[in-house]
DNA sequence: CCCCAGTCCTGCGGGC
DNA sequence: TGCCCGCAGGACTGGG
């Protein structure tokens, strides 16, 4: 499931190809599956973005913004499953999106791949995208956190710290695999009234938020059981080999080497978590 | 306003 | 063996 690391990986992977193409053509791949929402139409797409330059390749939270020298910008959330790609896909049934580019003589496609069809993509003019990137719909990018963030979001709800860490309007780009990783680190029970977290606790966990996220980066985050995420050559990460406790229900805390790790269900979500490390 | 349950979607695995 | 059901969870919606 793409989160920040995932994303960020899927930004670094197509950024050097695209930043500076023109784009020549965007399609609608043949597709038998449901069509994924897209925003506006793909012919105001093509209007608006035929011929034109690729300024800059970003990530806000979990979502890749392909930024236009016109100033309007590609964002694509890729949701549960979604995938972008310049290499091979996993299949063809699922190509969802195909943008088609020019660089010097080269020519060249990157795509939109989503097994699930939950993923997104919109063509935002400039006054959205400012939204978008500083609007309150998304909280601050969870790599760019500060201590005063998270007292100031996570100290006014009393919501268990692993359901608060979902809201992506109070931090962005955390998702269910990394809340748990984080917490786990910081050792923090997942359980705990987020206001009631002292500020040497909160210390801890923004230090864990950073240090998973860019572990997770370097290893070109985590390839599931089910092998959906992959970058954009369609390769697997690596981060699923350091996991501390997600999805290892059962087996044995590698920090204490006694607790045995427990997967708990907080807002219709798994959780896991060792009781040793991770106290209230 | 705040928060939670329900919803979308597809593929996979457990159980009978 | 084959079928059905539940589960995975990101983001949004409706309602309490």
């Amino acid at each position: 499931m793409p989160e920040l690391p995932e994303v960020e990986t899927m930004v670094r992977g197509i950024r050097d190809s695209l930043v500076g193409s023109r784009i020549s053509e965007v399609l609608l791949p043949p597709c038998a599956c449901r069509p994924i929402q897209i925003f506006p139409g793909i012919e105001e797409m093509r209007q608006t973005s035929h011929g034109e330059r690729i300024a800059a390749v970003r990530r806000r939270a979990k979502r890749v913004v392909i930024q236009l020298e016109n100033e309007h910008a590609f964002v694509i959330e890729p949701r549960m499953t979604g995938l972008m790609l310049l290499g091979d896909p996993p299949d063809r049934e699922h190509l969802r999106f195909e943008w088609r580019l020019i660089s010097g003589r080269r020519r060249f496609s990157v795509w939109f791949w989503d097994r699930r069809g939950l993923g997104t993509l919109k063509l935002l003019n400039p006054e959205e995208l400012e939204k978008l990137l500083t609007g309150p719909v998304l909280g601050p990018d969870a790599l760019e956190l500060t201590l005063e963030h998270l007292r100031n979001r996570l100290g006014k709800t009393d919501r268990p710290v692993k359901v608060a860490l979902l809201d992506q309007k109070l931090i962005a780009g955390i998702g269910n695999l990394y809340a748990s990783e984080i917490l786990h680190l910081a050792g923090i029970s997942p359980a705990t009234a987020s206001s009631k977290i002292s500020t040497s606790r909160l210390e801890r966990l923004l230090s864990a938020t950073q240090e998973v996220l860019q572990l997770a980066i370097r290893y070109e985050g985590s390839t599931l059981g089910d092998g959906t995420y992959r970058n954009a050559l369609n390769q697997d990460g690596s981060y699923q080999n350091q996991h501390r406790v997600y999805a290892r229900e059962g087996e044995v805390c590698r920090t204490c080497g006694t607790g045995e790790i427990l997967r708990i269900v907080q807002a219709q979500r798994s959780t896991f978590y060792c009781p040793r490390c991770q106290k209230r």
